[in-house]
DNA sequence: CAATTTATCTGACTAAAGTCAGAGATCATG
DNA sequence: CATGATCTCTGACTTTAGTCAGATAAATTG
């Protein structure tokens, strides 16, 4: 078998993205900003407002980034404000003027990634095949967040899952045939869903249904396409066994499909064991349940 | 439907791979040479040598240029060398010492894409979609070129079109069946074959089977999915009606299957008449033909 | 409340990158 | 062969980024 050395073709992506993203940097957007004082602005602009923070963000050396602020300053584009608990920090604010310039440069990167999308002939691969590499980069920033089923990111999972059912099920799936759990079954006190971010992408979910009793069920377990094989529904599950502890829940239940080997694989492998059923949904063909110890 | 801002998505992937890359950048893989020194280093180890040539790839001025090369040849790494014919250029080449640094650093990149690969869970999911993006980013600089079909990126093509036609045919594949051409007759000059590079790896390929006459076949036309929807396919076809004209060939036959439709409405869109069945290969269903114009 | 720690800022640097106007040698061309 | 163009180099700059040792003020801690 005849293959490209992998080293051979990561060493060719970097090239590529160096080129295109070395481009970004040294001109900056073509704003006649310094890169130094142009990335300051954007952390500013992305609401970032303490000194150390944005010190930290950027990864600049205090003396550096107190010079960078008082340019920003002159130029009319920030002010500095007193913290108000401790006098000894510092607040950076956006004026009138630094907000339109942020919203100059967010123009200018908006407009760039539309162009390069938009003259591809297939942008959503396209757009898969980035997500997959960001996620892959900043897999040690996955980060697991207690949200309403209902707000966007929530909704952007629980309809990729059920896409995602539909396509694997033979039977095919329909969330209205499915016991659907009431949002407010996912939502503290009686519940709660987590949703996963890698830096601002929604990638992976999981909802504790519960009914106010010792016992709730695990659903909606989905890990993005771009995101599998990091480990991400374990700690998903870990999570919601956390929230469910927090609730006061001892006992966990779920179940699942034939169509999803990996998940029972899963459950196996973190401590659930085999049930009887349990309810009567059309979906499932295997019912799995766990006891938590506190 | 819910979706997230495509826009938004790639702004996520140019962070994160602006972060990886930056990080790259700035140190320059830790071995105490600033950047454009590096740099420069690297376009002579590539195998540049011209200096205006090196001036224009890393967009050097002529006088910054001038003096990181006096540093690289202080430091014994380089060596200057009058150009046979003109004069007032300037060939530089390594020297021992600086074929061992150069060395060093493709050490060390390609430590760091192991490293990266390595720990990934599914290296080969996630370098599909670096070639992806990379193709997408360099879809301008795809150049064709004729080779050798027992050349390793002709064969890596190759491989690829088979266990492409064996997962897409629902009786399967196997070349062996097929009327396999002797690779003499996918050579100049009875023929020749055509391979599709994008920044050194290959992305599609296209055989044209002659036996001397005027009639040739064309065959092995595939396009890596990495680069699917680029025009390639088009593109590798024109190369090889080209090749045939230069051969003197002035009809064009192929054969093909229903698995491949992509394929089918090319050659109805470009010039190709479909004719009765020409062999009695097991695999195609349809057969078509193109007579050319010098 | 004194000692220590923390957060930011200033001054005085250095290194790296980049710009620009010539100088000098060489080539191409009428 | 004179003239203008081309290629590389040097000198004299500027800008940007980054470092580091205090200075200052405020918070924390014993």
């Amino acid at each position: 078998m005849t293959t490209i050395d992998p080293v051979a073709r990561f060493r060719r992506f970097s090239r590529a993205v160096t080129m295109e993203v070395g481009a970004l940097d040294t001109s900056f957007l073509g704003r006649g900003r310094p890169l130094g004082a142009a990335r300051l602005l954007n952390a500013v602009g992305q609401g970032r407002s303490d000194v150390s923070d944005i010190r930290d963000y950027l990864g600049l050396d205090s003396g550096l980034a107190s010079r960078l602020l008082r340019g920003l300053e002159e130029d009319g584009l920030v002010v500095t404000l007193r913290h108000s608990r401790d006098a000894r920090r510092r607040i950076i604010e956006l004026t009138e003027a630094g907000r339109r310039e942020f919203a100059a440069y967010e123009r200018l990167s908006n407009q760039r990634a539309e162009r390069f999308l938009g003259s591809h002939p297939n942008p959503d691969a396209l757009l898969e095949a980035m997500d997959l590499v960001a996620s892959a980069i900043g897999r040690d920033n996955i980060s697991l967040a207690e949200t309403n089923p209902e707000s966007t990111d929530a909704r952007y999972c629980l309809e990729a899952y059920y896409a995602e059912l539909a396509r694997r099920f033979e039977e095919g799936f329909e969330v209205a045939r499915s016991r659907d759990p009431e949002a407010s079954d996912m939502v503290r006190p009686r519940g709660a869903f987590i949703v996963a971010e890698s830096d601002g992408l929604p990638v992976g979910c999981v909802g504790l249904k519960g009914s106010g009793g010792q016992i709730a069920e695990v659903k909606r377990l989905w890990v993005a396409p771009c995101a599998r094989g990091l480990g991400l529904a374990r700690h998903l599950m870990a999570a919601a066994e956390d929230a469910a502890l927090s609730l006061s829940i001892t006992t966990l239940r779920l179940d699942t499909n034939k169509a999803l080997p990996e998940a029972i694989h899963l459950y196996r492998n973190t401590g659930w064991t085999e049930i009887d059923r349990f309810n009567d949904d059309p979906y499932p063909d295997f019912f799995f349940e766990k006891r938590l110890t506190p």
